[in-house]
DNA sequence: ATGATTGCAAAGTGTTTGCACTAAT
DNA sequence: ATTAGTGCAAACACTTTGCAATCAT
């Protein structure tokens, strides 16, 4: 356990929300000016393995990352311009039990992300359908 | 409506599942020998905007594509070696209904992924274990 | 004729890796 | 002493893009 790498925790720690390698990349660099890129990549890895912390692949081109706790959400992305959002509700680890029993993986956790317009992309969609209309 | 846009839509419908473009590229190519990978990328882009397929984003280091068929399902992802397979069991239409309500997204799909070891890659952890107990 | 689409190659983005050096146990 | 981790830069893999030529309508 290096400075780096508990660095890199505890800035992740302090982050609300699912930052990228490079969020977390410039944050811990205000602390440690020295660090590297790939430094910061390799233990997000390690970190990852130990299960300390959660990668996740919502879609979109950059892979992000999450202390992992308890308070696990789902989300939502806009297939118009990317953007992402957390959303409420509750999260259903029966799903992984259910699922348990048709695979023949070790299930270990699941993701769901919903898809659809955020609210900008779906006002200018609207907008465009009148456009045509005309 | 281009000559190029009907192939890759006709070698799509035949794949089985989730190909990935340079694998949709490559098969495209035997009856196009002179199409270009960024045809291909861009038809799936337009092909995905018009709803005609599927763009999956599942994790992993590519996107894959579908078309967009009714006989959805969902995944599980191995997240020691990244191997991907369907999940038999229900889809769960309901999911976006209900996250509708939460959400100010318009909601128009989801993707489910579970994560776990792969039978493989489970084995070879179980190993692992055993190693350090003796 | 006009606008969309193409092939090609170059550029872009995010991530990984080889290496010699340094820090941790 | 041995192993794991580091900074740096170069390499990688996948995807996107500028451009002049071509195709669809």
């Amino acid at each position: 356990m290096t400075r780096q790498r508990q660095v890199i925790l505890q800035e992740l720690e302090k982050m609300k929300s699912h930052p990228t390698a490079d969020e977390i990349y410039e944050r811990v660099r205000k602390r440690l000016p020295r660090i590297s890129l790939g430094t910061v990549y390799r233990n997000l890895e390690t970190l990852s393995r130990s299960r300390h912390i959660l990668k996740l692949e919502l879609g979109g081109s950059q892979k992000q990352f999450d202390i992992n706790a308890p308070n696990a959400h789902y989300h939502v992305r806009c297939t118009e311009c990317g953007r992402l959002d957390d959303v409420a509700g509750e999260y259903l680890p029966d799903i992984e039990n259910i699922f348990q029993d048709r695979s023949d993986y070790e299930i270990t956790g699941h993701q769901l992300v919903l898809t659809g317009f955020c609210p900008r992309c779906k006002e200018a969609e609207s907008q465009d359908a009148q456009g045509k209309e005309k």
